[in-house]
DNA sequence: ATTGAAATGTAGGAAAC
DNA sequence: GTTTCCTACATTTCAAT
């Protein structure tokens, strides 16, 4: 299996935070040539060690302005009950995130709307019209400290 | 101030999915010419729609194996205690995200780490040190069903 | 604001060291 | 792994509508 060394690290490093950068440029800033970079680059594609490079929005100037995560716990945890809420949730534009979770709740939620009317249309509408859900409990976000979708490495 | 119209919100929706798409494929898939999509991709860039491009990694390929969501609640609010909670936590490369939260804690904070060994570690070095915290209480992440950067658009 | 066309730069592949 | 050369594309600017 391929295994990357210190320089695809860094080249993983940059990338994460800055998508795009040439080749180039990462060849300058880490003394490699451009053909290295390219081969490097090109390499941890394929290998899926980067997963797709995309454009992070301003949430707030495209009128998302509330945040939720909301802890959501199944009435029982069948096989297919749990297959049924994670094909279902994820349709919803709204749910940018749900992950299964150990401990007193199954999954959280990361939901997405302009306004807690908007947030109440998607739970009563939406969410809690799916099959099973015994409780949802939601936070709501106030401010955001950090926002970060890079990895420390 | 700025107003996006249709066609930057199409194209927003676009670059949010594939950063890397060329600005000739932008302009075949919406019908428009290259020249007003370069454009209105500057002007998004500029105008800070699009806050940045990244490239989104496979935690799993380079060892964050175990995310953690940690509820965090401080012993007060005084602004100097929420300030200096959220200018240390942020320092901690662990710590991808920090949101302050209305309910009963203060704050969400996901962590990525390769284990649970270098979670502890984490949390018994670094963010159980950091003053004034009442309690925090950790959630790991079992499976992603959805894991999304793209807002509904 | 949108377009087509022209200039510049980068990507991507191949060869030789 | 680097350097050079090459072609194809992409970006960027600009004059015109």
């Amino acid at each position: 299996m391929y295994q990357p060394d210190d320089t695809d690290y860094e080249i993983l490093r940059l990338l994460q935070r800055n998508g795009e950068l040439t080749n180039k440029e990462i060849a300058f800033t880490i003394g490699k040539s451009i053909a290295t970079i390219h081969e490097r680059v090109k390499r941890l594609k394929e290998e899926k060690y980067i997963k797709r490079t995309v454009a992070i929005l301003d949430r707030k100037k495209i009128n998302k302005n509330l945040i939720a995560f909301s802890h959501v716990l199944l009435s029982d945890h069948a096989f297919e009950t749990l297959n049924t809420f994670e094909t279902e949730v994820s349709k919803f534009p709204e749910v940018m995130e749900c992950f299964q979770m150990t401990g007193t709740f199954d999954f959280i939620l990361r939901i997405a709307t302009s306004d807690m009317d908007s947030y109440h249309e998607f739970y009563r509408h939406k969410l809690a019209k799916l099959p099973n859900i015994a409780t949802v409990q939601s936070f709501f976000v106030l401010s955001e400290t950090k926002s970060d979708t890079a990895y420390p490495l």
